[in-house]
DNA sequence: CCCGGTTATAGCATCGGTGCTATGGCCTGG
DNA sequence: CCAGGCCATAGCACCGATGCTATAACCGGG
């Protein structure tokens, strides 16, 4: 995740315009839940054969959302919550203090 | 729709179903989002059409998302919480107790 | 009675996530 | 060296959400 990938050059192109974070935010939350998949599933030991049998889907599948490779939707989300046996809370919160 | 199909009906025959919880639980995020984002609107006082202005859509589109008319996605989600100023939170819990 | 504003719904095009198969690289154990 | 398991990626078809325009229903005030 250095400079050198197309990364940062999106990101910027996105932050440029007005408006647009929320697409950058998607992909940070795309990002983050992916990493937060990898941790309950290592932490039961499974590989992705297995969460993707338990959740009714693809090795591949979960390959390419822990990696990041796309916004997922909610009713995979849901599907995987249910595999990890874990709930998936999705809510509007009221904004901490920042601008 | 409650003619002679109840929504308990739909919902105990979705959840006899093995795995079929999780579309169930989608749609029913979907519902529960639609009258979160229609709560913060009116408590705003704000129109459809003033939401869908500020969120980068049009007013059929916030009508469609109020009535639960279909699984709302990711970016769309972080467009309406960044309009009403508020911030998404999308994250597994461990879950409170069995079922 | 018409008009402006608001919401709901339909129809349609497009975009993107999902699901799948297949493949390659990597590591470990036999 | 070879076999097997694990992960990443590519390519493709399909489905569904999104975005749009247009229209209907409703209600308020002029």
């Amino acid at each position: 995740m250095s400079e050198t990938t197309t990364w940062s050059e999106l990101r910027d192109r996105r932050l440029a315009e007005p408006g647009a974070t929320e697409a950058y935010n998607a992909a940070r939350l795309a990002f983050e839940l992916g990493a937060g998949v990898r941790e309950l599933r290592e932490a039961r030991g499974w590989s992705q054969t297995q969460l993707a049998n338990a959740a009714g889907m693809t090795q591949s599948a979960v390959a390419r959302f822990e990696a990041g490779g796309a916004v997922p939707t909610l009713p995979v989300l849901e599907r995987l919550a249910q595999a990890l046996d874990v709930e998936l809370a999705v809510r509007f919160t009221p904004k901490p203090m920042a601008a």
